[in-house]
DNA sequence: CAGTATCCTTCAAGATACTG
DNA sequence: CAGTATCTTGAAGGATACTG
């Protein structure tokens, strides 16, 4: 389990949920994820900003924490395919939660 | 707006969510508020871990964010009060799933 | 009591270039 | 296509000591 995880589990379960989904990108990974496997550069077609190296190290993240499952299909050229876990899948209602959320707040600050 | 916050709208509303409640300590912070008003010191010993300096810092980006309200009494010795706004009493729901996750969460892997 | 001030460590995240 | 390797940077968080 990552150190993070861990610690967290020290200190209240919310935090657990936070440092599991609280990484860059890692909750809009997830909302993408969502609507059904995706592979690499798809992904990464869906977060403009992210970059590459970024976008691995948050799904070998996911993977450890046991999120997301990584498919590689031994082709040339590679292919590898990204889906969530049962665990991932019962994320939905945090990503309904926090992107309602999100968008409230959006609201509110429009007029920044 | 603090900086996060503000790049996080450019990307999705999920991340808006992280960036105001992802900090170390802060959704921990809201839950104790949620339950009621609380001195600076009374949060420091609901969260034994966090030292003085970090639970203010996350104080004031919390209310720089729109989440809590600081109230200081010009007493000696020094009262300050934080609760939350009706914005920080938003996030209840919030603060449910994301306990209630967390707890399935240690649940499934207490055989760490 | 509720902070600041100062200093320090760590690490998350990104830029860039290369590869099987 | 889906990565690694290497390097850099910035911010987050913390330890400790002092203060109105």
């Amino acid at each position: 389990m990552r150190t993070p995880v861990r610690r967290a589990m020290e200190v209240c379960p919310v935090e657990v949920g936070v440092s599991v989904v609280g990484g860059a990108w890692k909750l809009t990974i997830i909302k993408n994820l969502l609507e059904g496997t995706l592979r690499f550069g798809e992904l990464g077609r869906l977060i403009p900003l992210v970059n590459r190296k970024t976008l691995t190290r948050q799904l070998r993240e996911l993977e450890e924490d046991g999120i997301v499952t990584r498919v590689v299909y031994p082709e040339v050229p590679p292919k590898v395919e990204y889906s969530l876990t049962s665990l991932g899948l019962s994320l939905a209602p945090l990503v309904q939660v926090m992107n309602a959320w999100g968008e409230a707040y959006e609201r509110q600050h429009q007029d920044l």
